[in-house]
DNA sequence: CCTTGACCTTCCAGTGACTGGAAGGCATAC
DNA sequence: GTATGCCTTCCAGTCACTGGAAGGTCAAGG
């Protein structure tokens, strides 16, 4: 299987394989006589799992980490159990941080007609919006 | 007003204000005899103004285009308020996203205990989740 | 046999938004 | 005088790729 196969088989970029390769996520894998990488389904399986961990949202660096403890010999489920813990409790704040910053857009939208047309400001919408993050009276 | 003044003020590294000085953000401030940045009230507010836009999804380039209509003597507002339509899409689609992730996050929690304890596979719990986004039947 | 086009190779460099560190200058307190 | 905590510049690194250049390989078509 070339990389441009196995890359589309799992939906990526080539360059993305190589990268992959470059930082030690993927063997190395055999070569052609002409020198083309030729990956096994093992690679294409492989390539599956640091998407998938990817996709749960672990960085490249937690996906090593899960690969060494195969390569050690060891199950790194506990480990993964803790990342996904942290990875839960991280989406919640990001989407908790989301909603405030989707409700401050969707108030600047409707409040935009109102505002004064203001000179000498950068954006009367933008400053309006530091306003309200920076409340009046601070200490 | 040095550096570090102005960057706890606003809440920023001093590092990240030289940076957008250095990206055409803040103005070069002026110096004092030895050399230090002095800054004034008003690259005050322009820090402010950037770190607004920012926090609201504006990346530093559209926070530089909307600088520039400024500099142009023109109102950028209608502008932003396309950007701003651009990120409430955006937001919303972040969001669904998260969710569907979380989602997947919490069920791979609770579904972890049950899983088999399967020798061969570099994490049961991330092959599970990979196994649930590639539908077992595909054309 | 030659060409075309799609693929592959390596290497270098850039993205965005910073951040860290080194090496040195300045200002104030003790 | 010296200790500290700022400040300066410059270089390099982060993360996860992605683009491009310059060249090699392979199968199909004329």
């Amino acid at each position: 299987m070339r990389i441009g196969e196995v890359a589309d088989a799992v939906g990526v970029n080539p360059k993305t394989v190589r990268y992959y390769e470059e930082i030690g996520l993927l063997p190395q894998p055999e070569r052609t006589p002409s020198g083309y990488r030729d990956y096994t389904d093992e690679d294409q399986s492989r390539l599956v799992f640091v998407k998938t961990a990817q996709r749960l949202g672990l960085s490249l660096a937690e996906v090593g980490e899960i690969l060494a403890f195969r390569e050690r010999g060891e199950r790194p489920c506990t480990y993964v159990l803790g990342v996904l813990d942290r990875q839960v409790a991280d989406v919640d704040r990001r989407i908790a941080e989301l909603e405030a910053l989707r409700a401050e857009l969707a108030a600047l939208k409707t409040q935009a007609d109102r505002l004064p047309r203001t000179d000498g400001c950068y954006c009367s919408v933008i400053e309006h919006a530091a306003a309200m993050a920076t409340p009046t009276h601070e200490p």
